[in-house]
DNA sequence: AACAAGATGTACAATATAGTACGTATAATG
DNA sequence: CATTATACGTACTATATTGTACATCTTGTT
């Protein structure tokens, strides 16, 4: 049964502190969940034992096991959409894990991170996009747009790497996607170019990756499994939202360069 | 500051306690908001003390100032989403956008319709994957995630396909992408390869597509458009789709192939 | 192999917190 | 007006929790 249940069953039987205490804390719940004894009489303007005397009419043994069962259901709330996918993570089915992932992409890249992050590709003199294997197609779907509203943007290949790097310098940006199993020529190579100025925008997924201690331009993305690998969708919808915010921030310059990208192919005819 | 900031800003220098610590908080944050010392260190199996120490290496004065830190944090993520969703106010027809091709995807691609276009994927000799350059997030992660799983998969490239495709005969397949503004080229392509007697698996956007007219192994995608640009999001999902589901026709041969490449990955030391 | 530096756990001290007993005030009732 | 019951606060005790000093172990280095 939840708080709110307990308290309108009682109703009319509290006390004036207790209707007191009640209003602050269904006004309030932190003061329940993160207060304590002390700071709920404190706030409500009463002493301890009315705190505690509260919990035990309520049903409860005291104000501990009150509190315990605040949290319980707050947690059951902020679990249920994303994060809980993680716990029963063999028997969820793909559609759900893809789909809550999706979710959670947006949640974590705020008007303000994208920005962030999207600042550095705007005015760097070249992007370069670096990946390994595995998370190739957000690197892809990245440098696809990235190309068509502004020049100098370069997929460096892993094989290829010193030849395609050697003219980064200061006022370049990297954009390098690494996830769970970090790779060590991503992370070296990022460090590489960190140490000659170019500015870093990671994509990875977890702040405990050896590419989040490089930037503050960067992005933690839940990565759902499917079947025996990786899935690539939160990179691409993250590397999509760059490119949408870039445009943004580039205005007409971005636009230009399109309309000149479709003469192109107007002229090529390219399609049917 | 943010924990996460903490976290990514100290990373290398964490010790391995201390690492365990970072991932148990991050994957569960109520251990923090919720939780104490001991409960803590009980969960990732640790001594108290390792705890305080972790505390105080993120900079906090001890685990109290470091829940209460996490506390505001959360306690701001739950009262301003109102003010976030305003500032995001470009983002979100975008989130919808997604989410519901996203589902759309799911529903286009039956369990019976999966199975239609991964056999040819089984039992071919050689997989040929071919897209334009807009849609060609999907077809990296399709090749990427076959190659894989199976010997004999090779993305063409427009600019080789002539060189890349003269082997191509009856008993190959050719998985073919291609959106809205048909490409003549994969269009062309396509065409001729299945005269040969090549099968072609089509992932499109419309029964409409002229592709569609060459094979029943096909679906249709719903593309939303983020920005000026066509959405790479469903041609991956399906992609990723395909792939688990040849995985699971061709059982051990794949898992033997996926076991050959961890062993390749180990012994290159690949990986962090 | 010896040593030093760092990492980790144990034990203890200090503090914070909850619960309870008791006393006082206030309101209701005969 | 006296008495009783209820409400409430204060003070105390028991417990929980944190933070720190110290000992042990591990790891890397000369």
């Amino acid at each position: 049964m939840s708080l709110k249940n307990h308290i309108a069953t009682l109703n009319e039987r509290l006390t004036p502190t207790e209707r007191r205490i009640a209003e602050a804390v269904l006004e309030d719940e932190s003061l329940l969940t993160f207060g304590n004894v002390s700071t709920l009489a404190q706030r409500v303007g009463t002493s301890r034992a009315s705190i505690v005397r509260f919990a035990t009419k309520l049903g409860y043994e005291g104000f501990t096991e009150l509190q315990q069962s605040v949290r319980a259901e707050v947690s059951d709330k902020r679990t249920r959409p994303s994060q809980r996918v993680r716990s029963d993570e063999h028997l969820e089915p793909i559609q759900s894990k893809i789909e809550s992932a999706v979710h959670s992409v947006f949640e974590v890249l705020t008007h303000r991170r994208l920005v962030a992050m999207a600042s550095p590709l705007v005015t760097a003199n070249n992007v370069w996009v670096l990946t390994g294997e595995t998370s190739r197609s957000g690197a892809i779907a990245l440098t696809s747009g990235l190309s068509m509203i502004r020049p100098n943007v370069m997929l460096v290949d892993e094989h290829s790497t010193g030849r395609d790097l050697c003219g980064a310098q200061k006022g370049d940006a990297l954009v390098v996607f690494d996830f769970s199993r970090y790779r060590r020529h991503s992370v070296d190579t990022a460090r590489m170019l960190a140490e000659l100025g170019v500015t870093i925008v990671a994509i990875t997924d977890s702040p405990l990756s050896p590419l989040s201690s490089l930037t503050e331009n960067r992005c933690e993305l839940g990565i759902p499994a499917v079947g025996p690998f990786d899935s690539s969708v939160p990179a691409v919808i993250a590397a999509e939202l760059l490119v949408s915010k870039v445009v943004q921030m580039l205005g007409s310059r971005a636009t230009a360069r399109i309309d000149t990208l479709e003469t192109f192919w107007q002229s090529t005819d390219t399609f049917l």
